[in-house]
DNA sequence: AAATATAGAGTCGTTTTGACAATATAAATA
DNA sequence: TATTTATATTGTCAAAACGACTCTATATTT
């Protein structure tokens, strides 16, 4: 708590006038990330009841409290769109251009979540007419980053995204690609958070990174890096979710 | 720009009530980094002139304006500070604790800036008594990665620096020391943007991961990281500054 | 003349990586 | 029932990367 260092201070501050100039607002925007159950990377959006932007699809957010801190009011978020609350949420960038929201200056400071598929509901808010998740998927010219965003037959491309809010989610993704194996972001997106197979932690990564990799070889790394350094260890049971042969589950230590 | 899909939605625009909640603040602070004449890293910090933390050490920065954008408040204030435009600045994190500030709530969206020493002004401006450039010290407690701000006989430590800045400036160091291996952050801290030598780019590295690195195994991951693929290329001059044997010039392409 | 500090080339053993082969297993399929 | 199939697990192998060093070059300082 900060205390002043003199009366002259304390005068100061009890005669300041915050309003002395205008000030953006600010929201906390959160692109909730999840595994479908096919193994695919997904992404929360909700359909805009209000103006602007009525109609189209968004990432969920809201306007940050002045009792709150910004972390807190991603996590209220998180929690009133999705019912679930003490999750890993991690921001990763603040998008101030001035005209990114047509009623007034908006800063938002985005966030990005890690909900594991069983645990999300999908829950439209107040101001909402519709949530859904959506897959995340490349569209096929190399040369940029692209996407869409597909439910069923419903298909969202780049443009028709709220606000700038497609800018915000390739940010998102592409930190999440570049965090993925240095954090444990992996882990946050398994179905069943008490045990899992190497199979189900190499889906998410090849989701991530949107390419496939080796078995063997992310098996040997999976090994290394979490077994060897105490990170998860085998439960002795096994699964055969996914094949004939019997697989070793692991937890998280 | 956005286009009003209804007059109903213009309507909407038009009347829409921006102060109905009260908003936080917004300042843009930086942490300009530079590398002084003897290859340590340094920060530029001002001393404030007014309350709170009247006299305390702290980052440049200042408020966002409402026509311009975060990154553009940055860019501004960094102009103001240093005399110097047109350099690389990168948004690292932004700080929203309720309590940051005693004066109302503020939030900090933080930038890193580059800037060759060689460029670097240090100019002290409105509400500022002074400004100076403080190398970084790691304390010796191994466990945490404290730090101390060193300029001459002034030593500032982690509780004496204003706000919250010590938390932003440690996070800033965290990242650079990060993005050193796969940005060009280090080029952007060359004392000589137009030519340098392999043993000036290794004293930026070792400054900013605060090791020593081997001199043989540096130049050949230069080479390869570099040179082979056409980021830099020999001048074909020779300096011996550092040395008795000639040492290769490069330059950025 | 010798010591010194950096430049630059090269050595060597270890580790890491990427690609792939081979076998195991039990459910699904023919 | 025999075979196919998909994943699990172990292992191989060569190339590349890495870390620790050695050796020589060079001109200034001692």
């Amino acid at each position: 708590m900060y205390r002043p260092e003199s009366k002259e201070e304390e005068q100061f501050l009890k005669n300041y006038n915050p309003d002395k100039y205008d000030k953006p607002s600010v929201t906390a925007d959160i692109v909730v990330f999840t595994m479908s159950e096919d193994k695919k990377l997904c992404i929360l959006l909700i359909k805009r009841g209000g103006y602007p932007y009525k109609d189209h699809w968004a990432l969920p957010g809201g306007f940050v409290g002045m009792d709150e801190s910004i972390d807190q009011a991603a996590a209220r978020k998180l929690y009133e769109e999705t019912g679930t609350g003490n999750l890993p949420i991690v921001q990763f960038g603040s998008f101030g251009d001035i005209d990114r929201d047509p009623r007034m200056r908006v800063i938002s400071i985005s966030y990005m979540a890690f909900v594991p598929n069983s645990k999300l509901k999908v829950i439209a808010g107040d101001y909402e007419s519709d949530a859904a998740v959506f897959e995340v998927k490349k569209t096929d010219d190399t040369k940029n980053d692209n996407i869409v965003l597909v439910n069923d037959n419903l298909v969202i491309s780049e443009e028709n995204l709220a606000f700038d809010h497609s800018v915000i989610i390739k940010t998102a993704l592409q930190r999440l690609a570049g965090r993925i194996e240095y954090t444990q972001d992996a882990f946050s997106l398994l179905q069943d958070q008490k045990s899992f197979t190497i199979h189900e932690l190499k889906s998410i990564h090849e989701a991530v990174l949107f390419k496939s990799l080796d078995t063997a070889n992310f098996r040997r790394e999976f090994i290394k890096k979490y077994v060897d350094t105490n990170v998860v260890e085998a439960t002795g049971k096994t699964s055969n979710k996914y094949s004939a042969r019997a697989a070793q589950l692991y937890r998280k230590l």
